[in-house]
DNA sequence: TTGTAGGCGTTATCAG
DNA sequence: CTGATAACGCCTACAA
């Protein structure tokens, strides 16, 4: 490998003029710049980060941290926005996966502590609580996606569950829906009860009764292995002889399943049945047609975000406490069509 | 940070000394030994890797890069292969994304040389042709799920599209059926073009004329920016007098836009008309009922494999010009049940 | 069995 | 503006 003092000997400097240059230091004629750039261009060289960091104790590395990356796809939209950052501020990123094991996952701290990165993301692939097991490796960390348990101290970022479906049930009834149901996603899932707690606020204060509404349990069981009872219960919902004019998914897997029941009952969407989901889990909500209403999770932000608040922790400027929450927007596509301009439409023909 | 001499000062014997008990050297007294480990346990002493790195040259950190994480998510599983290679291998992940951009594959391959890694895995997030761009930069590379340009030595390892493809057609004959639909994936992938000839040939193996074969284009276009006429196409040739009697997708997206043509025509599935697909991406393969037949594609052994011969590589034991080839193999599944069997069935009802 | 000297590639310090 | 010199944390070589 081709060291700063080879470079130096070509260029017909000294070492410590050769880094100057390197990390655009001032104080060198830009004739001796030109002179060592020529004899790095020459010789290849690159520096070694490595060597730079023992001396400077800091790598520039941050460290992902994940648990189940096969569960819920678009999640790696977070891990995009971490790298993202991380290019546009010179880092490189290390990335890890615990498959939600414990000790693998120790060793994964003391591995990235190793490395002596400078911070770690710790993010989870469902939005839930978590309990990092970093041991007594310490290093600044923010958990993404994710919330800590009681008692332990870390920043974190979180989506807006809450908000998003607050607002998606504000839209159905805005569309003048006034019998709605709604299939619960796995009752573990932290998003899962804020979704369903906001849909009830929502159909409260839209001036909705308990009877107006018809929630049925989607899928229970552990994580990742749950039993799923979405057709079913998306089947019976839409048989009932006072069925929904609007259905409500847990997310945009469960949407999927609803539209295959209401479909093989011969219902048409939105026509008969409005259904929307959550997650905006773009093969599904794109490729279902109509396309699916839904609220988009801010994936990409989460991890870009994060990413900052990581950063700032890591210069010190950051608290332990911090809690940023990001907004879940409504994304309106045909399958919550506005009926009253389809009613029209269809009086024309 | 605390080093290898706060451990020997605390355990009273010299820095090397602790160097052998952390890297198992012999010739070290058990006493002697506990006494260190003692300490390091005390202080919580982690090795520094870039420090051990610079001495001898292995890092044991290899690298991935990427291009699309977005399109295709379940690809995922590709880089969950890899890390558990890593971490049974005791190496760590450097991770970079590309975007696709070439200029900033350039800015990866250099920051990656910058950590002196061992070698790169070059995955490609759907099966096609690449060129990597790492300029005069030189690390051991293996390409994953993609094939190099004429003319570029690098090993790959790839998916066996054709045989999954040829495979899936025989089983759709063997189930009786004669009159076959087709809609074929975006020509720009690589799957693509294999999948669709290797169809061809079983079908005519099979012993099928070309009169009983409809192939429709379900989209072109940009990768990534298609557009699609999936579910247009999937409605007509459903609409089709003499409709066939499967329908055989380029991936499973679009084999969930052909239920969703087939149910809206009132078609049963698999009684009136059987639908495959291809990748087993199991939000929808899963997710659809009857779940679907279709070919399993091995992101995750692509991901393993591919590191272990990168490993080769690097040792000097590995070839530039292998060539690895993963089987796909068909996962039958309700979408294409049994026609005579479910015949029985109706007829005892 | 253990310790010392030196060097890996880089940057910090300070002198010139 | 430039260059010695030392130091970072670790390991190799050799000596004790």
């Amino acid at each position: 490998m081709v060291s700063i003092k080879d470079v130096a000997r070509v260029a017909g400097v000294s070492d410590k003029t050769v880094s100057r240059v390197v990390n655009r230091e001032p104080n060198v004629t830009p004739d001796t710049i030109e002179r060592v750039q020529l004899a790095i261009a020459d010789l290849g060289y690159i520096p070694n980060l490595a060597a730079r960091s023992i001396r400077s104790s800091r790598t520039n590395i941050i460290g992902i941290i994940t648990d189940f990356i096969s569960t819920t796809p678009y999640s790696g939209d977070i891990v995009r926005g971490v790298q993202d950052w991380a290019v546009a501020h010179g880092r490189t990123v290390l990335l890890a996966n615990t498959g939600g094991d414990a000790e693998r996952e120790g060793d994964v701290w003391r591995t990235f502590k190793a490395h002596r990165i400078d911070g770690v993301l710790y993010v989870a692939m469902y939005h839930r609580v978590v309990m990092p097991t970093a041991g007594e490796v310490k290093i600044p960390a923010v958990l993404v996606n994710s919330h800590p348990e009681d008692g332990l101290a870390y920043p974190s970022i979180e989506p807006d569950d809450y908000g998003g479906s607050y607002d998606l049930t504000r839209h159905l009834i805005a569309l003048g829906h006034r019998r709605i149901g709604y299939i619960r996603l796995n009752p573990l899932l932290l998003g899962a009860n804020q979704r369903l707690e906001a849909f009830l606020a929502a159909a409260k204060a839209g001036g909705l009764s308990d009877s107006d509404l018809i929630i049925r349990l989607g899928m229970e069981g552990p994580i990742g292995h749950e039993t799923n009872y979405v057709y079913r219960e998306a089947l019976d919902v839409l048989s009932l002889p006072d069925r929904p004019t609007a259905l409500v998914c847990g997310n945009d897997e469960m949407a999927l399943q609803a539209y295959l029941a209401a479909l093989s009952l011969g219902l048409r969407i939105p026509d008969d049945v409005t259904i929307v989901g959550f997650d905006d889990f773009r093969t599904v909500s794109l490729g279902l047609k109509p396309e699916l209403t839904t609220v988009a999770l801010p994936y990409y932000d989460l991890g870009w975000q994060g990413a900052d608040m990581l950063d700032k922790l890591v210069q010190g400027k950051g608290s332990e406490s911090e809690r940023r929450v990001l907004n879940c927007a409504v994304v309106p596509r045909g399958s919550s069509a506005d009926r009253s301009s389809i009613l029209e439409h269809s009086n024309l023909g």
